[in-house]
DNA sequence: GCCAACGTTGGC
DNA sequence: GCCAACGTTGGC
């Protein structure tokens, strides 16, 4: 069991949305990386922190749960989409994705909150310059920031 | 809107 | 395989 934290901006899928929703594919990753962890190193089962970003007060929204195997995402092979990627081959999808089900909504843990604590110093998310919209948070931290959220 | 930091691309 | 140029992310 493995926890994680991943990146959405509200604008375009929030905790709400994904709330209505039940389950939504994790679209629109476009980074190497962050698809690896997808594709290779979630499980279905594993937690993930629900992160807004790209927003006035960034921070941790709610709690999901990764719900199914990998499998290509779909936008890509859309022309439409933002997403788009015009090298990726149906027969050979280079972005994969996988779904999240909604499991809470929680006090909103501002980014500047998460800053504070030198528990979280070593947090991946805080790490200077790091701008990966997935990323592995370790049970420490993620036991930290339960507590966290349950506290106050 | 700015800009630091990082990832990707492509010429050599 | 190097690395400069460019594009993107994302907090502020």
């Amino acid at each position: 069991m493995q926890y994680w934290l991943m990146k959405s901006e509200p604008d375009e899928v929030s905790i709400d949305d994904l709330a209505a929703a039940k389950t939504v594919p994790w679209f629109g990753v476009r980074n190497y990386q962050a698809r690896n962890f997808m594709r290779d190193a979630m499980r279905i089962g594993d937690l993930a922190f629900f992160y807004h970003s790209g927003c006035a007060e960034p921070g941790i929204a709610g709690i999901c749960e990764v719900c199914s195997e990998p499998y290509p995402d779909e936008t890509q092979f859309s022309p439409a989409s933002p997403y788009f990627d015009p090298k990726s081959e149906v027969a050979n999808p280079r972005w994969l994705l996988r779904d999240v089900r909604f499991a809470h909504k929680t006090r909103y843990v501002p980014l500047s909150e998460l800053r504070i604590h030198p528990e979280l110093a070593n947090m991946r998310l805080l790490a200077r310059g790091n701008r990966l919209s997935i990323t592995p948070v370790s049970a420490e931290e993620w036991a930290f920031i339960t507590k966290i959220l349950m506290g106050l």
